[in-house]
DNA sequence: AGATATTTGTTCGTATGTATT
DNA sequence: TAATACATACGAACAAATATC
């Protein structure tokens, strides 16, 4: 008899995966903060009697879950690690490529979120806020010269809101929408609209973000809400409105089309 | 001269990550689909003239990613997968991990999302639908017998909120509201209240819910979305009254309370 | 600045496990 | 049952990166 007969042992995990959940266990039972080193492969590869290549596929899926880094030298190791952001984005990316979103579908949070995080915003922004929003805008107040300016400018508008979002005391209402920023920049159907030499409202966009800074200055949630509300509702019925023109058919009933542009993949 | 100089030497990315992206362009290039095969180990590491471990390491980082599943035994390899909901939340927690939220920061997202989500769900819903909501308040409709019953009470009342998501026609709305009901399961201050063996308010809940079934069966959309964002707005207020017991302060400053929980984090 | 020690990164060869036929 | 085809795992060696002296 070489092994004891456990009483849950039909369901044999791969090697590698007992591994990870084994250091992930390990991460939280230490309580182990960002910085702190885990034992170098050496040790790793004994206290799981497992060989270097084993260790280090469990390690590269810690890494991709952006729990822990890697660095080389002496002294060097895997340390735990913040993920970043960007990372947090692009997995989630990953997720809703297959869910084939709408401009619609992502409108519908926007207009609900963005006012949310512009009235948390209002309460810590500084006047260095201020400053970067109006330098922001100071990219696209004039016509484009080209189509690279005319994109950098579609870009622009977007991160003006990213800015916004920055000085929120709410994490995740601001993730979330900096994600939805993202998803915009993204999603097929919006880059197709965004190139089109079409004059893309600017005029009215700067017109509600001008409005916005000098309500937030005033410290007036209301209206600043109510403000980022129409700023939002505007700029979707824009890109519905210049989405149509570039498919050719118009827009009549508002859900039809909203189905009808499900098909659109987000861009990798 | 053992190397020509080219323009961007510098950064010498590392092999596994080259292939990683290769492998994704690849994806991309070809539009390859849920199911699709990729080239087996062997095939890949003579394309990328890798090593087998170097070929895996970059083959669990893709796995990790929920971009691909391995088979062993013939006609194995590498698959094309979608991601599931699962894990996209699960990597998602990781990064907000580290972020502290709070029950307002979730309740802010609540208290507008839910509402829409119950709208859009009501278009779709269909009487299989009804009945699993129904049975699911069937769970939670009378006085728990111990403290297992308590807290699977809890959870039903959030997946009460799941089934309704899922019914949604926007893919995007409905993983969010899902994804903040997961973390109502998972925050550490709310797994403290759950356990407590108060009278979580159940009778206004329910009450809530058999309404909100009504004004979806008589598609009255402004009803819904009033009964729903009351139903948010009474939640959070019950959960914050019961931590503020637990945690021995009561609430007189909303915004110093919100503050004050930031510590807590999100349990694994 | 250069040599050196330390640690990860990569390779090769081989053996084992597992699912299909 | 046996043969086959594939992933999974092991071990020893070498290459590359980096901190330290």
């Amino acid at each position: 008899m070489t092994q004891t007969i456990s009483p849950t042992p039909p369901i044999r995990r791969k090697r590698t995966d007992e591994i990870v959940d084994a250091i992930k266990r390990t991460i939280i039972e230490h309580g182990l903060q960002p910085g702190d080193r885990l034992p170098q492969e050496r040790e790793l590869m004994e206290q799981f009697a497992a060989s270097k290549g084993t260790i280090r596929e469990a390690l590269k899926a810690l890494e991709v879950q952006g729990l822990i880094g890697i660095r080389t030298g002496p002294g060097g190791g895997a340390f735990i690690e913040t993920m970043s952001e960007q990372r947090a984005m692009s997995l989630l990316s990953n997720y809703l490529f297959a869910k084939a979103l709408s401009i619609s579908d992502i409108y519908a949070l926007r207009k609900v979120l963005e006012p949310l995080v512009a009235v948390s915003a209002m309460r810590s922004i500084d006047e260095r806020g201020y400053q970067r929003l109006n330098d922001i805008i100071a990219i696209y107040d004039h016509e484009p010269a080209d189509a690279r300016e005319r994109w950098d400018q579609r870009m622009a508008e977007l991160d003006f809101h990213a800015v916004v979002a920055e000085y929120s005391d709410n994490a995740l209402l601001a993730f979330i929408c900096r994600f939805l920023q993202r998803l915009l920049k993204d999603l097929a159907i919006c880059r197709d609209i965004y190139i089109q030499p079409k004059p893309v409202a600017r005029q009215e966009g700067i017109q509600y973000q001008r409005q916005l800074i000098a309500a937030m200055r005033s410290g007036d949630a209301e209206t600043v809400h109510a403000i980022m509300a129409r700023h939002m509702a505007y700029a979707e019925q824009a890109m519905l409105g210049l989405q149509a023109e570039l498919t050719g058919d118009f827009i009549h009933d508002p859900v039809a089309r909203g189905r009808g542009e499900k098909r659109r993949k987000i861009a990798p």
